[in-house]
DNA sequence: ATTAGCACTCAAGCAAGATGAGTGCTAACC
DNA sequence: GGTTAGCACTCATCTTGCTTGAGTGCTAAT
């Protein structure tokens, strides 16, 4: 009883979708009559439309107004009629291509690009380093009772980490320190290292071994503590643009969703672990991961630059965006961004 | 003309603003009759209003609407009115006091528990390390042409900076380059280094002058480029809470002002050069350093954590804003800051 | 100097049309 | 049978006029 739309039904169907779009207001029988190359009188289509309100692709937001699309005509657009205008999304890639060292400056400047461009809110996840292989590890004295751990994971991403300790340490023992762990733990990826060998270790270490302890804590912490989600957003403000969701409610709502960014974190790594498609998700209404967004439609993407390096991008406007757009932008971008970094 | 507000003038002025600070209404002068101890008519108010208005203190938006202080009548508060009432904030210490070592955390709590507590929107920018002293310089080669540069300055803020070479540098060449960088610059104030010093390094350094050169680079990029102006924001989304501000178009040239951090570091540091007063400025709206919020009130405070380690807190919110309590809130959080930092 | 009283103003709320976009249905048409 | 013209109907939105009530300013009396 869903599949069988009929060409012509389609063509209607897709009709009121791209005038939603552009619009954001309720269509009606008589523009669409006009609108398409059909040579439909507004009575057909009146007929047609009855029926596609009957199988749950368009709603009367009240009696004797225009219909709109539901998520589920969105979801047909998105998965059958979209064509890709791959037009002006060339411009993105000279703005991006400056700095490539800093991955969070880059990062940063993505979201910002595409917020910018596409006129919708972003939020870009830095990768997760999960699986990723331990470069370099450092322990320096700081002073009398702190010790700094830098640890560089491959892609050169960097971390910090202050260890406070009791006793003083000597120059030997930090150096000797230094050796142990480097010697033992480079190039080794997170899951290779077990609790065996941390015993191993602190053993080797002798009256240090607590020190090793920390140390490990600091490792294990910094690579997949929380913090390591480090989110960038952008644009924000650009869903005053569309008054479906500005109204006050909804706004602060969305806006307290951006500085809460533990939720983003639960909608970039949503499905960071599913694979096989271009890496492209299109969430609609209440598909969407988080609650808040439920009045919105959601596209991220996944981008992956090494082992295991994956971060995600998404795109959060209302309903009817412009997913074609979207979908470009994103797409572009992702491959801009492998492109860059994965030389590496 | 100016200075001649006698008692009863201004106790009236004063029941205004307190009355109109609490509800957002124009308050009229059968309220102010019944609302102070004065046992004055509602006539007799309405004269002494007359006045108030003609002296610029108050106006009324519309005729027959009660009357709303101006800008000037709450500078008058702020200045001489204003009497702390130091309840329930006790309690924000508590909130505060855990993780004191890594500063950002601390930082980015210090706003979310004002901005919860205070119901306005906050900023804090992190401390300018302008002034400060070098605490300690790590140099590592990370691979065949990547050094890394980890830069600690008092008070433990870290820095990482990557530097690409194009020739391997041997185990021996970075232990030299170090302990070289180390003996000279450790210590010394940014401004303590000079080019006569930096030249001389580089001679030492010999045919790895350039190195040096990069690393000096590095130093100065890292402490006084742009991006040690952290700035953590929390709270954008209490700006709906007060309808005067929540309308469409303000609330979005809000929202975008957080976002576009830049303005926000012109805020903060603004007043940072001032000294005497207590450290708290208070800004009622024309005066406001940033166009956006010509119709709020910001409050700012400079905190000082030792040497030259100055940052800045700014709390954002409606004209209409609780100044006693947001005052108060951010006396015992600054002071709370310092104490807690000051001891290293 | 203070106050009571009264006329006046004006935003805001409400009810009663008027408007118009859009629908559903029926009967006629090809 | 599919298509269309025509017409009655619905309902959000706009307009208009009316009422209400808070608040003022002024004047005359205390």
């Amino acid at each position: 009883m869903q599949a069988e739309l009929d060409e012509r039904k389609k063509k209607i169907l897709h009709a009121v979708i791209r005038n939603y779009l552009e619009t954001g207001e309720p269509v009606g029988s008589r523009t669409i009559s006009k609108y398409t190359d059909l040579n439909l009188s507004s009575a057909t289509i009146r007929n047609e439309m009855s029926d596609l309100e009957e199988l749950g692709y368009i709603v009367q937001p009240h009696t004797s107004a225009g219909r709109i699309p539901t998520d589920r005509a969105y979801r047909l657009y998105v998965d059958n009629m979209m064509q890709e205008k791959d037009k002006e999304i060339e411009e993105l890639k000279g703005l991006l291509v400056q700095t490539e060292d800093k991955m969070d400056k880059v990062l940063k400047n993505v979201a910002k690009v595409l917020a910018t461009n596409t006129n919708y809110a972003t939020v870009v996840s830095a990768p997760q380093i999960r699986g990723n292989r331990l470069k370099f590890l450092q322990l320096s004295r700081v002073d009398e009772n702190q010790i700094l751990a830098v640890i560089v994971v491959e892609g050169n991403v960097i971390r910090n980490e202050m260890i406070h300790v009791n006793e003083t340490l000597s120059d030997e023992t930090m150096l000797k320190l230094n050796i142990l762990l480097n010697t033992h733990l480079t190039g080794l990826a997170l899951e290779e290292i077990n609790l065996g060998m941390i015993t191993a270790l602190k053993e080797q270490a002798g009256i240090h071994g607590d020190i090793v302890g920390e140390v490990m804590d600091a490792i294990a912490q910094a690579i997949k503590g929380e913090e390591d989600l480090e989110i960038y957003t952008s644009g924000a403000n650009n869903i005053f643009k569309y008054p479906e969701l500005s109204d006050n409610r909804k706004a602060s709502e969305l806006i307290n969703t951006f500085e809460e960014k533990k939720a983003l974190a639960k909608l970039a790594t949503e499905k960071l672990s599913d694979e096989g498609n271009t890496g492209i998700q299109v969430y609609i209404g209440e598909e969407a991961p988080v609650q808040a967004m439920k009045d919105c439609s959601v596209v991220t993407a996944t981008y992956e630059l090494g082992e295991g390096m994956r971060g995600s991008i998404a795109i959060i406007g209302p309903k009817r965006m412009d997913y074609d757009k979207v979908v470009g932008s994103l797409r572009t971008m992702m491959n801009e961004l492998e492109r860059v970094y994965k030389k590496d």
